[in-house]
DNA sequence: ACGGGCTGGTCGTTCAATGAATATCGTCTT
DNA sequence: AAGACGATATTCATTGAACGACCAGCCCGT
């Protein structure tokens, strides 16, 4: 007697659950590792792969591992709030990173993280966590902490109500502490965090605006800590923010509003 | 009495089909927008949309448009022959950028065109047609031209043989005569075309391969006719095509195979 | 007030999706 | 060589999830 999975589980749901088992570090997945992965009985998991396959939305190497596909991608640089945002920041990026010689990375907020979209890498500075597509934890990175001050309050009641894993001895995991550091942020559209997520990588945000006024995005330095004062690095940042705020549209007199933090969950 | 639609269409076509709806230049799209162009219900649609809107595959602006989502972009950044490549040939591309000040693109092969998958552009440059993400046809385009050169003899008879659209009064579509282009094509590893995309434009591409000695990408420059020689260009356009080969572990005594063309179709 | 275009929601019918079972292939182990 | 294993393919009777006609609001412009 078949029909043993359990109810409301759809189609959809079995077919977007197969796409998203694949993440960084498991990027080339077998058949049986899509079957592990979801749970799905095998028949059901290889006829789903195969439409998806069909439509180019995956790709199937010579070895039988199926991968992400070239159609996808293109379907993704559709995303608002990269592509954009991303071609817009570039030179100022490069500029950035000219002057440095260190990480720069771009971030926006999604579902309770920062969301790194592009990045400009020193082939030897501190060795990070997270690559482009990459997720930072809100509460002890740099550009998360400038997002978050810029989000709705009740979505920061949320964040900071919520779970706050220590990543290293230096996490500030204290809510209060934090919402002392948030409002700052707020006032000030940066902050600074000294191995809170990675020991010995520290690093400095600082916000990014759009037409409206609204916090879109935040951009941040990571510097081996002691390699460079990170008070220095300050100036330079908050001044590629405000030229990528100002190719946004964003002009002095705009009021800085809180950008819709498209709350998760 | 429902079922009216015609058999064979699975929920996951009709899902993939939402998906792929959205194209550059209708990037936003209304639930009336996706009925229109699926010819779907709109209970259907609407059905699949939030499911696709609950796995955050797209998302709902505050105007009640669908736009592709975060999550979407973040797994179209584990598709192979993009990240990585992108990564590895971005200060190659940055380089010839500022020694040309022209237009830079790196391109892949998928299904019957070149995909763009990467590109510096001059802000004062020539217009260009397509951007990152975009096609180019095989036949008429410097990267595709490279590409296509290196593909199986199957594949090249298939697109020879096949509609070879005319874009411009300069577009080549004599397969024969474009059979001896891509004979020469293979042998230098270049291609160059004069307006036959876009009026205006020339451009010069070079093959880029992996370390197996795969033709993988092709890089290319585009200018305005007449502006710069092109074939003054060429040289650098091989050098950094070397260069971004060399970075994918290619070294001079490796053979050069036909790329694995993952014939569309 | 009215029509047109849009999004949001309901519900009985039915066919596409399901998954246990089986086949097949390649690769180790004994 | 035989057997055990893990993987990918393929089949098919059963059934509940998907379908879409229908209806209800809502916001426009007229």
């Amino acid at each position: 007697m078949p029909r043993t999975s359990e109810p409301g589980r759809t189609v959809s749901s079995r077919l977007l659950e197969l796409l998203f088992s694949f993440r960084p570090g498991r990027s080339a997945l077998s058949l049986a590792d899509l079957v592990r992965e979801t749970g799905l009985p095998h028949a059901t998991a290889r006829r789903l792969l195969l439409e998806l396959q069909k439509a180019g939305a995956i790709e199937k190497r010579d070895d039988g591992r199926f991968t992400i596909g070239l159609r996808l991608w293109q379907l993704s640089t559709l995303a608002p709030r990269t592509e954009s945002l991303r071609a817009l920041a570039q030179p100022f990026m490069d500029d950035l990173y000219t002057a440095l010689r260190q990480h720069v990375q771009l971030a926006v907020l999604d579902d309770d993280h920062a969301v790194i979209i592009e990045r400009r890498s020193a082939p030897h500075a501190v060795e990070l966590v997270s690559q482009v597509g990459g997720r930072l934890p809100l509460h002890c990175s740099g550009v998360g902490k400038v997002l978050l001050s810029h989000s709705d309050p009740d979505y920061i009641d949320r964040i900071l109500g919520g779970q706050l894993p220590r990543f290293t001895p230096h996490t500030n995991s204290d809510p209060s502490s934090l919402r002392r550091e948030i409002a700052a942020s707020r006032t000030t559209g940066t902050a600074t965090v000294r191995g809170e997520l990675t020991v010995g990588a520290d690093s400095v945000a600082s916000r990014i605006m759009d037409g409206d006024g609204r916090v879109v995005a935040a951009l941040s330095v990571v510097v081996q800590s002691g390699s460079v004062e990170l008070q220095a690095a300050i100036p330079s940042v908050i001044a590629s923010g405000l030229g990528i705020s100002r190719a946004l549209g964003w002009t002095p007199g705009t009021p800085i509003r809180r950008g819709s933090s498209l709350a998760g969950h």
